[in-house]
DNA sequence: CATGAATGAGGATTCATTCAT
DNA sequence: GATGAATGAATCCTCATTCAT
């Protein structure tokens, strides 16, 4: 991999990459995976596109950086919530900032792009669930043990299910967003509130 | 429009236009919008790939058709939805059956496809949005009106944000299947279930 | 050649074939050789695609069928011109009405496709070629009596070279006309006319 | 227009593009605008198919480079022609030079070309109308001065005639020659200095 | 390190032509 | 005779990728 090719100065390197990786972000947002051509991205980070392929591989390759830097973020936020004392209660409180996470299309409309890369390249796609499993792993584990010292029921299925759920509510929120800018409506934060305490806090 | 050509044979052409349909589908759920090409298109639909656009004036048109497929579904399940006697309480018992429907790759994972490709096609934006308006339109009217028979809270925000939820929760399921197989674990009915029967009959 | 295929009834086949050839002429200077499809003439012709297979072997066999339509309606310009008692007076007092059809367009437009299409169709090409020789060999003998006859110079090269100043005159009529239609200002009857007295007339 | 994209060397630019140009030319004289592929020209110019759209638009670009390196040629005629201290006497000393250059199909089989495809291709045709008109405007300027320097008359509608007349005759040549080789027989010259000297110098 | 000229495979689309009915 | 469904080759054009400089 060319990503691993010695650069002498990593710092520049790294600067470089993350040059190009903003610079994607930008034109996937704008116009999708295959509608960004490296051209463009390349005209966007100011340098030649055949300079890209000294930090990337392939233009596939930029896209999984996303799913790792994504996966990072969200490792991270698992990581937060672990550490919060009542970690349901904060999943709820925290509702309207997630809300408005995945409806920031700086941070959301990519990963779109990417769930839908991840159809047809088999290699993203195995990235992609891998990182998945995880942090559902994560939340299994957290959400066992909360509910557990609450005294609400913690059965396996119960909590991958409900888990399951609040996902796909979080990114189906982010999926309609793109095309639907009228979703952020007043009740919005509180109807999916309303579906978390259930998730989280019921029977 | 070319599909609004006059075929003679109206059964014949339908036929036909199914067969592509189908065979988009497919190809889509497989390797995406811009990863199918014509050429894999028309072999699985067994014609060739000039003939196909006596049907459809352009690939794009054929996602067009699914849109279009696809609000009638939509639409269908809401006026069927109208009839029932109660419901809300329909919704909740529906639950299951919606969810497998969602999960059913034949039928859900070209629309993922279709909000990817949305980002780039204005036309297959609009055409999107309008169907999603309508559909929460109709959504909105049905639940108002039994919340308000049930003397549950009915206000516009309210039933506004608790649809758009509910929307978000079964769209992001078709996102996640896509990519993670096993969500459809067993309690994941129960959990969508439990977060239906929050925002619809919750105070 | 399908158009000596035996049709049973000669006149049906005739009607038919004019039929196809007038749809075409209109197709043709509208769009084109090229730029009329066999779809769009067969549907001003009033016939389906297929048909027209059935009087012509080809698209290119149309265009053949329009260079010996040409070549008969220019033979009997030259025949006609014959049989005047002082040719040379008659094309200079013709000028006018020369004139004119060549700046109408629903007889030049398609000679121009037909140049035109003869640079890529060697077959149209020669046809062609042996057309215009034809025309030149009757002219050059009605010139040449006709300045005998008046005691004017008859060399061969003279009148050949007069002969072709001419009809280039006014086959640049006719392609100039088809984008510039301000041509038939006022005085370019009068300004042809000198030309051709000159080249007619002149010492 | 990638015409006015940025290539560093404008130098290196310029030639590729000369290069693309000739090559064009050349294929287009053989078979024709349309009968011409890309692929063809790219070979005869020796550069991929594909790095020929960095340095046009589109193969209609081509064709339009063609119409004003076309009309730049023209309007260094018509310059040169007004700085003569006899201008219709130099047009009739230059007609064999004039003619030549009309039968130089590497000059004059392309617009024959341009002129069938402006009949379908209205950029073309409004570049071509508006050239020509220029040309027409130069050309109305001189002989008007000229004629009357001479006492001849020179009203709008005469000289405008004529000087139509001549354009026809020499574009009508280049038509011709296209498949006529034999034009260019040893009276040709003479037959069109005659109509030019009529058409210039006549009353 | 950096450029951008150059490649060439691959894509959507069109259209003359054929043939079963 | 007449249709139009069906074919498939050919066209223009795009773009990821390479490489000489």
């Amino acid at each position: 991999m060319n990503q691993e090719k010695k650069h002498p100065s990593l710092e520049r390197a790294n600067s470089r990459r993350k040059q190009v990786l903003d610079a994607a972000a930008c034109c996937f947002s704008r116009h999708g995976f295959h509608g960004a051509s490296m051209a463009e991205i390349s005209k966007t980070a100011g340098m030649s596109a055949g300079h890209i392929y000294n930090y990337f591989d392939s233009k596939d390759a930029i896209i999984a950086a996303f799913v790792e830097q994504n996966m990072e973020r969200v490792s991270n936020i698992m990581h937060d919530l672990a550490q919060r004392e009542d970690p349901l209660q904060a999943m709820i409180d925290d509702v309207e900032e997630r809300v408005k996470e995945c409806l920031d299309p700086g941070i959301w409309a990519v990963p779109l792009e990417i769930h839908s890369e991840a159809s047809r390249n088999p290699k993203i796609a195995a990235t992609m669930q891998a990182a998945d499993k995880r942090s559902r792993g994560q939340l299994f584990a957290i959400v066992t043990a909360a509910r557990e010292k609450r005294g609400l029921p913690a059965g396996e299925d119960l909590v991958e299910g409900r888990i399951n759920a609040m996902i796909a509510m979080y990114q189906g929120l982010a999926v309609r967003h793109v095309h639907n800018p009228g979703v952020l409506n007043p009740g919005l934060v509180e109807g999916i509130r309303t579906a978390m305490r259930a998730l989280m806090l019921g029977e």
